[in-house]
DNA sequence: GCAAACTCGTTTCAAATGATACTAACGCGC
DNA sequence: GCGCGTTAGTATCATTTGAAACGAGTTTGC
């Protein structure tokens, strides 16, 4: 109700009619899901990861130790998702959970050694499919799409955030 | 396995390790997300449409009565998802169904006088939610954005296609 | 003609997802 | 210490998803 006050009116819209081709939502569907679907599939096949599982393995590579609670903090996934993740992980060995020393509720997630290497195997292969992906690309042409991405997602935050505090 | 011939080897990558931050598909889906899941509260919340029920209004609204093998064509969704989303439509009665004149497994389906003033009450409610997303950036950095959409999207088809033909 | 091969759309099934409810543990106030 | 509200993580359930199997209808080759 309070997203109709900040949309609904007011915007005096181009009256250009709505067309789905050109309709940036739709874009932004449709390309993610092909992005994600591809990079979704070499994950699976080549490494039996899922992609929540390797976002976890990558900001355990990069942060080192952390809680669920901060992976979830950092990775926009679901609690749910990321617990599941970190069990799927745990019986691999891929990662290892130690007990935090501050609080009993909460487990320290790290990468194993098998875990570390398993990403040090696949890092080259991520950026080489991001690297094919923005093949032919101007350099700052990339720069200003990741900003324009993050400038979308917080504004749909934005949206989103006002329509249920 | 094509796919490590095209992407795995020689591609000399700049050797900047993997920060998720940065990784552009995590960016992409992160922001498709957010967005996506906006736009699908408003149309489940006020409407009682999901977004393939939605789209599917929009290309019927847009070029007239299709079967749904043309839907999939245009959309690129399942064809399952074409097909539930057009029977939650039929019995809503916002659609209708036409045998096919010249081939007995297809159907035409149309908008009704009913799903078309539908349409008409959505459609202005979507630009808007488009227009405000997109406030605040330049015209030509949104053009810019959808056309790099469609070109990661073609991109990734490549990628996959090859892999699996 | 008609049988094999193919296409349109639906059904079926298994996996993934996320909202909700729950358990265990923390911390505050008294 | 001991309730009361809060937080970390897990379990449960309903919904969504797409892959594969299927039935009906069409096309091709002979």
């Amino acid at each position: 109700m309070s997203a109709q006050g900040q949309v609904g009116r007011g915007v005096q819209s181009h009256d250009e009619d709505l067309r789905l081709d050109a309709y940036l939502p739709y874009r932004l569907s449709v390309a993610s899901n092909a992005v994600s679907g591809l990079i979704a599939r070499a994950y699976q096949d080549r490494f039996g990861l899922t992609v929540p599982q390797w976002r976890l393995i990558c900001v355990l590579a990069e942060d080192g130790g952390l809680t669920q609670g901060q992976i979830v903090a950092r990775t926009v996934m679901d609690k749910v998702t990321v617990s599941r993740a970190a069990q799927g992980l745990l019986k691999r060995h891929l990662v290892a959970r130690s007990d935090h020393q501050a609080d009993g509720r909460s487990h320290v997630l790290a990468l194993t050694s098998e875990g570390a290497s398993l990403h040090a195997e696949i890092a080259p292969l991520a950026l080489a499919y991001e690297a094919a992906l923005i093949a032919g690309l101007a350099p700052d042409e990339v720069a200003l799409l990741k900003r324009l991405l993050t400038r979308l997602q917080s504004a749909a935050g934005q949206l989103a955030g006002d329509a249920a505090p």
